[in-house]
DNA sequence: GTCTATAGTCTGATAGAC
DNA sequence: GTCTATCAGACTATAGAC
């Protein structure tokens, strides 16, 4: 049995060759998907041979059921952090941009959520269900406060949400497409202030 | 050799055959993008034989293909559609409108584009330099003129079709999580008032 | 044109030496 | 903990009967 599986610390050396492994899972899942993803690739990518990765995992569907998990937690944080505090316009703005700093700085993240939502969601439709509906339900009605107070303008809240989404989410997942358009232009940079734009021109009243 | 190969014209079994293949790819690969399909899938799909379905087509990746070319040629008819002819804001509304329809009348589609983008377009990297920038570029500039011109709030063109891109596939793309978030509430109804206003309060000088 | 049978390859996973 | 060797099953594709 993998020491993984005991109760036993792990060592330094059990928690880097883990990092590499989820590391590895998550560059070769996010392209390919779960069913197109192959261990000999993640063994390849993560520098270890392939029943080494067996060593540490119970399957391919343990890394890959490890990652998403993991990666659901603070996946939604930049809309947990949405709160009533201070100016309601600006709170949204900043919600923006922390997403798309998001779509930046972890594309393969949002490459492998995109991926497994794509394929019906097999894994996480329970977590789609309840927890995210249920976070969504609760930002969209503070939206909808901020409306009725008049701080911003009167639009659907949960359509606002999938907006913020999709909008930020684009730049990662359809970053090639987006780079063979614009050719040398800087995607990101120009993706920041024209989002920016848009939502104040949205959501001014 | 398949008759397919030849010269001959194909008989209305053939065509049938051919046409019932395709639909069942499109089926399976949108799903689960190129690599995580199987033959076995799409032949159960179609209704025919293993052998039979490579009876019709060279290979698996020769359904994807042909799926994949026939799909680029469609799939750009909205935007080529946005031409100079009335007023600029009611133009793009309309494309808009057409988009979304496209994301309602067929998913699949566009989940199987969203696939091959996620993948890093390795079959349609050429056709995404080429032609989809060349038709993007020339759109810009009309965007760009009607900016000049007045008619419509200055934006900058690309993304502005990035948007409506991203806002228009993500019901198609991501519907499995619209669909958990909104409960009973139907997704596309409401996004097409929704992004009516949307596009409305953004174009609007 | 369509089938059964099967070749040849790839893939997930295990056994066992070290 | 990590390796080589290897199995069983799934996969693409072909051969050949009908």
């Amino acid at each position: 049995m993998a020491m993984i599986e005991t109760l036993k610390k792990p060592s330094r050396i059990q928690r880097r060759n883990r990092k590499k492994i989820l590391d590895a899972a998550l560059e070769v899942f996010s392209q390919f998907g779960f069913r197109g993803a192959t261990l000999d690739q993640i063994a390849t990518e993560a520098g270890l041979s392939k029943p080494n990765i067996l060593y540490y995992f119970d399957g391919k569907e343990a890394i890959y059921h490890t990652l998403l998990q993991g990666l659901m937690e603070t996946w939604l944080d930049p809309l947990r952090a949405l709160v009533h505090d201070g100016d309601p316009k600006a709170e949204l703005l900043d919600y923006v941009d922390r997403k798309l700093a998001m779509s930046r700085d972890f594309p393969r993240e949002s490459r492998l959520f995109a991926n497994e939502i794509l394929q019906g969601a097999p894994l996480i439709k329970d977590a789609l269900d309840g927890e995210l509906k249920a976070l969504v339900d609760e930002k969209a009605a503070l939206i909808q406060q901020w409306i009725k107070e008049g701080q911003i303008a009167p639009i659907d809240p949960h359509h606002l949400i999938f907006s913020i989404w999709s909008l930020t989410q684009h730049y990662a997942d359809f970053d090639v497409q987006v780079r063979a358009v614009l050719g040398a232009r800087e995607p990101f940079a120009e993706a920041g202030s024209y989002l920016k734009t848009l939502f104040t021109k949205l959501l001014t009243p």
